[in-house]
RNA sequence: GCCCCUAUAGCCCAAUGGCAGAGGCAGACGACUUAAAAUCGUCACAGUGUGGGUUCGAGUCCCACUAGGGGCACCA
């Protein structure tokens, strides 16, 4: 089915309905309601932040940035659903929040697109912005038009480039050449980030090596203040997003150890998580494709150096899918070469195997086979000895096979015997630092962030490469280096970027010298571009600054980020990381971003996310049509916690429209004027009207927003209850009631509550009205039910006064004639009393 | 292998260590109606995955297990 725009289906059963239905202003006709406030709202602007003289304090609340690949779907509806309820609570509690929105439009989907149809990536994107724009003012998405970005328009990547020469210049972006990622399918290098399981993370290609020279940022650098800083964050953050982050940083303490190797005048480093067992090493091994590897191979005879150069031909060969097969046999060859261990001077044989990674640690390591599943593995497949250091008490390794790992005691160590696998730790590092020996140190699984894509639709990188200067930066002035058109461009993958074609823009005169040079043809990986975009929305036009120092003070850091947990490491990391970059070159006074983060769930169908494969794709438009975007987006706060996945099998948007409509009618119902003194109206529903205030805000607050619709629910029902009972529609309480309920829909449906609020006689902007706080007193209770236990068990209730002193209760619970029953001949042992709600007697 | 999350009614989900049910879906019944739809109202259904423990009292805290889900993983 073609996408259309949300809501515009010409024939659908909604607009069906609306023809025939909408008899008269008691019905209850939401697409009539659609389509009567949106061009009301478009000249309110309600959620305008840049207003000048608004005193108002600031919030910022923020939803992650779409990718325009089409219209938007179920899983955007959910997202800026949710997005919305926290931004518009804080609107309505007063604050003048900043809710913004743009689109991350560079990438490979517009490219591939484009290649597939033969058009220019450019206009695919514009246009798929265009749509997605039309069908979120639709939706009613409170965002502040005034502040859009788009990060394919020049103005926007003008200060991507910026960004980058800014790390070039701190030295916080090289190149080098390395053994890279390389998708064969995208034709294109990945970041470790994009490496899923072996797997493309974009087309599930299995990703192999290549040796290319690519531009990297050096987020190794700030590995500690990445890792160390996400304790800030606790509590704020889901904490899974901050196990995750912690994982995939990867931070392992231990030590450096040098060994000398016989007939080599540097000695070797290996890093060691457990140097307490240096005196069990009994051999060493190097990555097989290491640096290291082949230079300790050189000086061997012709046959062995055919030898190793065939293992490690079929080392290359194999892909990570391979390679992370955990019960893959160990492979590995002798190189016939000896370190020597620092401690002991023991003689150990080097060898060279895949199982060791040549960038990790120092790409060398001292196997302790007794000690380590992986080195006992190999020395049991090549016959190498295994040395038991750590008496544990169980079975020798050599015998069993299995590595032991606990706690024991240092034997065989010389000096660290008998000491406790702790205490031997803290004191080889000592002695390795008092013989110059090593070191304690520590190690990071992250890898520094390959940022350079061999493609055209990205961010050019601003690198001029001449002759005789070498590599150079655009000058600032000269910003941006815009992509040339794609027109005549062969935008098919072929390993090399496709702007390496545009000759015209390719060749450029030296900025240094002024002779013959080149420009950079390389693209930026677009996490790049997402990576700061939050700051660019202080001043998404400027020409003058990437973002404005002083606006960064009042509005940043982003007080509430919402989006999906698939960002949990990638963009949230690279975010994190800019953050701190940008601080420590002074142009923002923050170290983290984002101070809340709330990941909302995904939206599947029958139990599994929504595929084309799968055939289990639910249309966002026909729901729209089917059910009106009040009760699509209702159902999405409603279905449970944000975090959770929603099963649209399980939920009932239909439900939520009739929970709509019965809310709206109690506006109608309602006959007392705006501005009634709600003090004279009925008791009973003013305090449930008050409950609800109290109760609402925390709710929100914390996001439970299915329990905070519930709460609108359970008032509807009260109020309903009230006006058809003793109260009536004329009661005062009951227009207070109503207009509560309006206001408080406004988060969930604000078509719906926009047209209560107008048929409760206001002016449009139900999102500006203020919720108003709880009347304390009209709270307090006079009698409540107090429960008496017996052993933990209900045994009898009644009321008492609130007042009523821990004796009083104690007396009239043990002159209940049920609690005696239960006592029976038992002895009574203990009397809890928590005046006034509860007595438990514990019997003996 | 290491780390983490979740488990409440047929279903989705509530419940500051204190009466297991707030809300909804699906269901039954009643009112209204010539009838149906819509609407309004009433009702039923679980003792909280399993086994221990702490406590006067456990869905909630602790331990173990089972099931489902997630992150990292030949990272020394």
């Amino acid at each position: 089915m073609e996408p259309t725009t949300l809501g515009f289906r010409p024939h659908s059963l909604g607009n069906l309905r609306r023809m025939t239905d909408a008899i008269n202003e008691n019905e209850y006709d939401v697409f009539a309601i659609q389509d009567k406030w949106l061009p009301i709202w478009d000249d309110l602007r309600p959620f305008a932040s840049g207003n000048a003289g608004d005193t108002r304090p600031k919030k910022y609340v923020l939803d992650m940035f779409p990718y325009p690949s089409g219209d938007l779907h179920m899983g955007h509806a959910e997202a800026y659903a949710l997005g919305d309820v926290i931004s518009r609570y804080w609107v309505q509690k007063g604050f003048n929040v900043m809710h913004p929105i743009g689109w991350d439009s560079f990438g490979l989907p517009a490219e591939n697109a484009a290649i597939k149809r033969g058009l220019d990536p450019k206009g695919w994107t514009y246009d798929n912005i265009a749509q997605q724009r039309a069908s979120m003012r639709r939706y009613a998405c409170s965002f502040d038009w005034d502040r859009v970005l788009i990060t394919s328009d020049p103005i926007y990547y003008r200060w991507n480039q910026w960004l980058f020469l800014e790390f070039y210049n701190k030295g916080l972006a090289y190149r080098k050449n390395s053994n890279v990622n390389w998708c064969p399918s995208c034709q294109t290098v990945l970041a470790n980030e994009q490496v899923v399981q072996g797997l493309c993370e974009r087309c599930d290609s299995v990703v192999t090596k290549k040796a290319l020279t690519q531009w990297y940022f050096k987020v190794t650098e700030y590995a500690d203040r990445l890792l160390d800083d996400l304790d800030t964050l606790e509590g704020n953050w889901p904490g899974k997003v901050l196990s995750m982050q912690r994982n995939w940083i990867g931070r392992s303490h231990g030590a450096d150890v040098d060994f000398v190797i016989e007939g080599r005048t540097e000695p070797v480093t290996v890093f060691t998580t457990r140097p307490d067992t240096l005196f069990g090493a009994t051999f060493m091994v190097v990555a097989a494709d290491s640096a290291l590897a082949a230079e300790l191979a050189a000086d061997a005879d012709s046959e062995t150096q055919a030898a190793f150069a065939a293992y490690l031909d079929q080392v290359k060969q194999s892909n990570d899918i391979e390679r992370l097969a955990t019960d893959r046999p160990k492979s590995g060859f002798s190189l016939n070469r000896f370190a020597v261990n620092p401690v002991n001077g023991a003689k150990l044989p080097i060898w060279a195997s895949d199982y060791v990674l040549a960038d990790y640690g120092h790409g060398a390591i001292m196997a302790v086979p007794a000690h380590d599943q992986r080195d006992l593995d190999f020395a049991r497949a090549f016959d190498l000895p295994v040395q038991v250091v750590l008496e544990t008490g169980e079975e020798d390794p050599a015998v069993s096979g299995v590595a032991t790992t606990g706690e024991g005691t240092l034997i065989n160590s010389g000096p660290l015997n008998g000491l406790s696998k702790a205490d031997a730790i803290k004191k080889i590092a000592e002695v390795l630092e008092a013989d110059g020996m090593g070191k304690s140190s520590k190690n990071f699984r992250l890898r520094d962030w390959l940022i350079s894509r061999q493609r055209y639709w990205g961010t050019p990188i601003p690198i001029i490469h001449c002759a005789n200067c070498g590599e150079l930066p655009v000058p600032l002035d000269a910003l941006p280096v815009e992509l040339p058109s794609a027109e005549g461009l062969d935008l098919k993958p072929k390993g090399t970027s496709p702007l390496g074609g545009a000759t015209d823009w390719v060749n450029v005169t030296c900025p240094k010298c002024g002779g013959a040079a080149q420009r950079d043809t390389d693209t930026m990986d677009t996490f790049v571009d997402s990576s700061w975009y939050f700051l660019r929305f202080l001043s998404p036009t400027s020409t003058e600054h990437a973002f404005p120092k002083e606006a960064a003070k009042e509005w940043m850091p982003v007080d509430q980020y919402v989006g999906g947990v698939t960002h949990a490491i990638l963009h949230l990391l690279y975010a994190r990381f800019v953050t701190k970059v940008l601080h420590d070159l002074g142009h923002i006074d923050f170290e983290e971003p984002f101070t809340r983060l709330l990941n909302q769930g995904m939206v599947l169908m029958n139990g599994s996310a929504m595929s084309k494969s799968r055939g289990n794709i639910v249309a966002l438009s026909e729901q729209l049509d089917e059910h009106g975007i009040d009760a699509v987006r209702l159902t999405m706060s409603f279905a449970g916690p944000p975090e959770d996945d929603i099963d649209w099998a399980d939920v009932s948007p239909a439900g939520a429209a009739k929970f709509l409509a019965r809310a709206w009618r109690t506006a109608n119902d309602v006959t007392s004027a705006p501005g009634v003194d709600f003090a004279t109206g009925n008791k009973e529903l003013r305090k449930a009207t008050h409950t609800f205030l109290r109760d609402f805000g925390p709710l929100i607050e914390n996001f439970k927003f299915n329990v905070g619709v519930a709460k609108i629910m359970e008032l509807v029902n009260a109020l309903r209850k009230a006006i058809d009972g003793e109260a009536g529609g004329a009661d005062a309480a009951v227009r207070e009631a109503a207009e509560t309920v309006a206001k408080a829909l406004s988060l969930f449906a604000p078509y719906t509550s926009e047209d209560m609020w107008a048929k409760l006689g206001f002016e449009p902007g139900v999102a500006l009205a203020q919720l108003g706080v709880a009347d304390e007193s009209l709270l307090v209770e006079s009698n409540v039910v107090a429960v008496v236990q017996v052993d933990g068990k209900l045994r009898d209730k009644f009321e008492v006064s609130v007042a009523i002193t821990e004796d009083e209760l104690r007396t009239q619970a043990l002159a209940s004639e049920s609690v005696i029953r239960a006592i029976g001949d038992k002895q009574i042992a203990n009397v809890i009393v928590r005046a006034p709600k509860l007595v438990n007697i514990a019997t003996k």
